[in-house]
DNA sequence: GCATAAAGTTAAGCCCGCTTAACTAAAAAG
DNA sequence: CTTTTTAGTTAAGCGGGCTTAACTTTATGC
């Protein structure tokens, strides 16, 4: 019984550390760029999940239509944001990262990952490969729970 | 030269897959608590970190004096921090999470851990001691580099 | 075809976070 | 003991995010 308390606790105390870390990180680059929070958020999620309509946004957001229309158009105005008619239903928009928009999504996702590679230098390779495979097991684990749902 | 890039994408995918829906349950939940995020973010801190001044909140989320002595002026009036005069120095004030606080931050937490002890359960004891092992190679490794800097 | 539903936009209004500026009170410096 | 610095509060004002309500335009159901 001693081991299911140890994992337990391996992740929590990961966790701690490392949100503590990626969630300053991120919040700094997203005041680095003048964008705020909600902003910043619909760029990562366009990233993430491709182009899409506004009603897309607003539901992911939890917000409401007008809500999301008014952001988008801050971001459309910005040059971050594309935003055309959708061909196959001209009552929709389609919202896709413009060239501007994804380089700074991906400045912010690069700097991220520098702090990862600093962390993954640290180590030799016999516990570079039990990281890995730990690793895996975990990321694994964490989608199908995701699916599941 | 296959391992380093390998342990580089698994920290990558790893980190993807968690903070996506790390941060969007905290954001859930701070919405739930009928909170702001920077108000939200205040109390984590001092759930953190301990009891401290004003003057500290506005150093530590980069505000004006003027913007933390509002913002913890709403949360001591809902009750969820104390604000007690300094006895070593009658011009500062303490600041400290209310019983009320402490728990609010402490269901939020449980609730991020449950998620955790979800994906913890899904391996048996092998696996267990690989994961427990590699993340606390991890933690140690993000925590030097964090106290470096 | 006509009514209804769906996708977006616009405007008015609210609350919130933040800033600057002016202020009080206490500690530190000289 | 006076001056200066430090901790915090208060008020005015700006901009942002959000909501509801009213509206336009396009698609769908019957």
């Amino acid at each position: 019984m001693t081991k299911p308390i140890q994992i337990t606790q391996s992740l929590r105390t990961w966790m701690d550390v490392f949100m503590h870390r990626s969630m300053r990180g991120w919040s700094q680059f997203a005041k680095s760029t003048g964008l705020s929070m909600p902003q910043f958020s619909i760029l990562m999620q366009l990233h993430h999940k491709g182009p899409c309509g506004l009603s897309e946004i607003s539901e992911r957001f939890d917000i409401s239509g007008a809500a999301a229309s008014q952001l988008v158009d801050k971001l459309v105005q910005s040059n971050y944001l594309e935003r055309t008619e959708d061909p196959s239903d001209r009552r929709a928009k389609l919202l896709r990262l413009s060239e501007n928009g994804a380089k700074l999504v991906d400045d912010g996702i690069q700097q991220r990952y520098l702090w990862l590679d600093e962390i993954a230098n640290k180590f030799d390779a016999a516990q570079q490969k039990k990281i890995v495979e730990a690793l895996e097991l975990l990321t694994h684990a964490a989608q199908s729970l995701e699916e599941k749902k």
